[in-house]
DNA sequence: AGCACGCCGACT
DNA sequence: GTCGGCGTGCTC
């Protein structure tokens, strides 16, 4: 019988709403040091866990509750550092979810589920011989504004914005201030980050190239939600022994452990998708400011249109305001190759040309100007691009007798028609039906799509250049790019790739070809129909729209040398935004490229509404069977808080319960209260106090038909 | 979260 | 007569 001398407290993937505290104490024959992995039994199961301080243990093991020994311990995975457990344990608090299920969620998952002699073995392949040398690496002359940024961020210590326009050379700076970083102390690893699992091959490919000579093949290493089980526990592996000097990734990165982290670089910064929307909604962004403050890493945001956190955030001191913002703002305006070579043209910024649909006729998808522009840069030889942001052939069928609307049963949403395959589909729930004949309600033969989606516009698009040929007289050739069309694996590379060896003439998609790939031979980018974010409920909306615009408006024309030669007959890289309001601010900021312009009105707006970044908010939403019980336990919770005069409540304006914009999905309806505070600790402190409450709250017998309910800190969708 | 136990409908 | 639906309860 071996001695359990030591008693060790556990962290295991234990949500807070399934009754157990945050950590469990096991018996181990010897003290184990906080970060250790160990496998410990757990009811029925056996289970990964991290060993934790045990000063944030919570006091004796319940009545009659007996301490069960640990299993073992994985041998061969050095402990988690404190730099990482106490990001864990910040991430946990601060978006109010339970310690374990973020530490164990921020781990490879194949560690979970390996035995610790699979672990073993996994550990004892060979990694092919360091091949690092003393190359130097290629020098490649920054201008200007690039080397007054990379001096700045050498010698002071951040958080920076470096606010770039799209061309202006932010990845060259990355790359340079990694370089630095890396040289200066051989022990150093950097973590890159990118908003989306398409934008890392690329990346990965610049950053290997760059700096495999000098640190190794292995010294670069990826890791996101696209990789194999087997792959990401490799990655992580490499990050987590020091092997890996740069480590690449999606939000989830930010959780990987890094123990020299000395550089944080986060492209995009003001991307959505750095915002977890399930489990720990947490900000990768956010957290990353939060750690490399913790671990004295240098932080490096990047966009041409910020936040506007970020931006504020940011803010210059001026006389009226000495203090600044917390962030250092460095300005890279410039686009590479402007100026270069011939007058204009080449890395110029696109111009932007906006079509009043009041003056089109109606119901055309396409104004007579911008299919005429199109039809001149077919006949060209160049490319297009057209952004719609709904995908599938229309929106809704519609009964023109019975009136009639292809409503999803389980949702409160249309069924979108896809025409390639005849099916109604629901985007929120998959439910798919065949497209029917004739009206379900009253069998009229009447029935009519409304709207149009990316299917729709691409056979329109197809007609109506039916006639136009190619400089070498052959037709056109359209293609789309959506999630339907990149379902397949490898399908998005592949359609990327016929776009690039310039197999295609007009592309059509959804903001999926917005973001970041480089089509270098576009010319024109056009919004056919971007109006409905101006008037969205959502204040964020025209934020995100003026970034999507900007972000596609830069993909058109980034090759300098073929926009040159292009020049020479008068082509000019062009932007255009089909729209019944033309004069809106968003579009006049697009036009003149203006984002501070437009930030600073934004942000006044924010300001006078008292909203982010000069309010706080968080969300709790309920799902239910029913809208009345969802929102009874938001109103139950918040009465309870009230009662109980919850600490933080003096400086927090609590909103009533609403529907969701989309009631009901899969037959649950979602309900949810809004929480506003000028002060960030108070909204903090009256969250952590009220999570008992809601957990009591729930418990009611009247809150019974509740499906579950969360919490969103700092939430991106109101 | 998992996994048990537990009590009511359509099948070998 | 059993397989299985997911409601509720427990895990150091």
């Amino acid at each position: 019988m071996p001695i359990h001398s030591a008693i060790v407290h556990i962290a295991l993937h234990t949500p807070s709403h399934s009754g157990v505290g945050d950590l469990l104490s096991y018996a181990s024959p010897q003290p184990l040091p906080p970060g250790t992995l160990v496998r410990v039994p757990l009811g029925k199961r056996e289970v990964l866990g991290v060993v934790w301080d045990a000063v944030d243990a919570t006091g004796e093991l319940p009545e009659g509750a007996a301490m069960r020994p640990i299993a073992g311990v994985l041998e061969g995975v050095a402990p988690l550092g404190q730099p990482w457990r106490r990001l864990v344990a910040f991430a946990a608090r601060y978006y109010q979810r339970a310690l374990g299920e973020v530490a164990l969620a921020a781990l490879p998952p194949q560690l979970r589920d390996l035995q610790p002699e699979q672990l073993a073995r996994r550990l004892k392949r060979p990694g092919k011989a360091q091949d690092a040398t003393e190359n130097a690496i290629q020098k490649i002359a920054l201008t200007t504004e690039q080397e007054r940024a990379r001096a700045q961020i050498s010698s002071e210590s951040g958080p920076f914005l470096l606010f770039g326009s799209t061309g202006s050379g932010k990845t060259e700076v990355y790359l340079r201030c990694v370089q630095e970083a890396l040289e200066a102390d051989p022990t150093a690893q950097a973590l890159v980050m990118v908003p989306e699992i398409n934008l890392t091959p690329q990346l990965e490919e610049r950053f290997t190239t760059r700096f495999a000579p000098r640190f190794g093949s292995q010294a670069v290493v990826s890791l996101h939600s696209g990789m194999t089980n087997p792959q990401r526990l490799k990655s992580w592996l490499a990050a987590h022994s020091g092997a890996a000097r740069i480590v690449l990734g999606t939000r989830m990165a930010v959780f990987a452990s890094l123990p020299g982290l000395k550089i944080i670089v986060v492209d995009e910064e003001h991307d959505p998708s750095y915002k977890q929307q399930e489990g720990a909604r947490y900000s990768a962004r956010d957290l990353a400011i939060w750690r490399g403050r913790e671990q004295g890493a240098k932080v490096l945001l990047g966009s041409a249109t910020p936040s506007l956190e970020t931006w504020h955030a940011s803010r210059p001191p001026t006389p009226e305001d000495p203090e600044g913002g917390r962030y250092v703002r460095l300005a890279m305006p410039s686009r590479i190759g402007a100026g270069v070579g011939t007058d204009r043209g080449a890395g110029a910024p696109a111009r932007v040309r906006r079509v009043d649909m009041n003056q089109q006729p109606r119901r055309a998808i396409f104004s007579a100007p911008l299919l005429a522009a199109i039809t001149e840069r077919v006949a060209r030889g160049e490319q297009s691009m057209v952004l719609l942001n709904r995908r599938g052939y229309a929106p809704v069928l519609h009964c023109a007798d019975c009136g009639w609307k292809s409503d999803c049963p389980h949702c409160s949403a249309h069924q979108v028609f896809h025409k390639a395959d005849r099916t109604l589909r629901c985007h929120h729930c998959g439910y798919t039906v065949r497209v029917p004949r004739a009206c379900p309600t009253c069998g009229s033969p009447d029935i009519h799509s409304m709207g149009r989606g990316t299917e729709q516009l691409e056979e329109q698009l197809s007609a109506l250049l039916s006639e136009v040929l190619r400089p070498d007289r052959t037709p056109a050739r359209i293609a789309r790019i959506d999630a339907d069309t990149t379902k397949a694996k490898g399908a998005l590379e592949a359609q990327l790739a016929q776009v690039h060896a310039g197999e295609v003439d007009v592309l059509v998609g959804t903001q999926m070809i917005a973001k970041g790939h480089d089509f270098r031979r576009i010319t024109l980018v056009a919004a056919v129909q971007p109006d409905g974010a101006l008037f969205s409920s959502d204040f964020r909306a025209p934020e995100r729209l003026f970034a999507l615009l900007m972000q596609a408006a830069g993909r058109a024309g980034r090759d300098a040398a073929y926009m040159a030669a292009q020049a020479v007959h008068g082509s000019q890289c062009e932007m255009w935004v089909q729209s019944y309001h033309p004069k809106h601010p968003v579009y006049e900021a697009l036009r003149t490229h203006d984002y501070p312009a437009f930030a600073a009105q934004q942000l006044q707006e924010r300001e006078e509404a008292a909203m982010p970044p000069f309010a706080y908010q968080a969300l709790v939403r309920a799902d239910a069977r029913s809208q009345e019980v969802a929102q009874g336990f938001l109103t139950a919770a918040t009465a309870a808080a009230h009662a109980a005069d919850l600490p933080g409540l003096e400086a927090i304006t609590l909103f009533p319960p609403v529907p969701l914009t989309i009631q009901r999905v899969a037959n649950v309806e979602r309900a949810q209260m809004l929480m506003e505070s000028p002060s960030r600790a108070a909204l903090q402190r009256f969250l952590a106090a009220w999570q008992p409450v809601l957990q009591t709250t729930r418990s009611a017998p009247e809150h019974k038909g509740l499906v579950r309910w969360l919490v969103d800190v700092d939430p991106l969708v109101i």
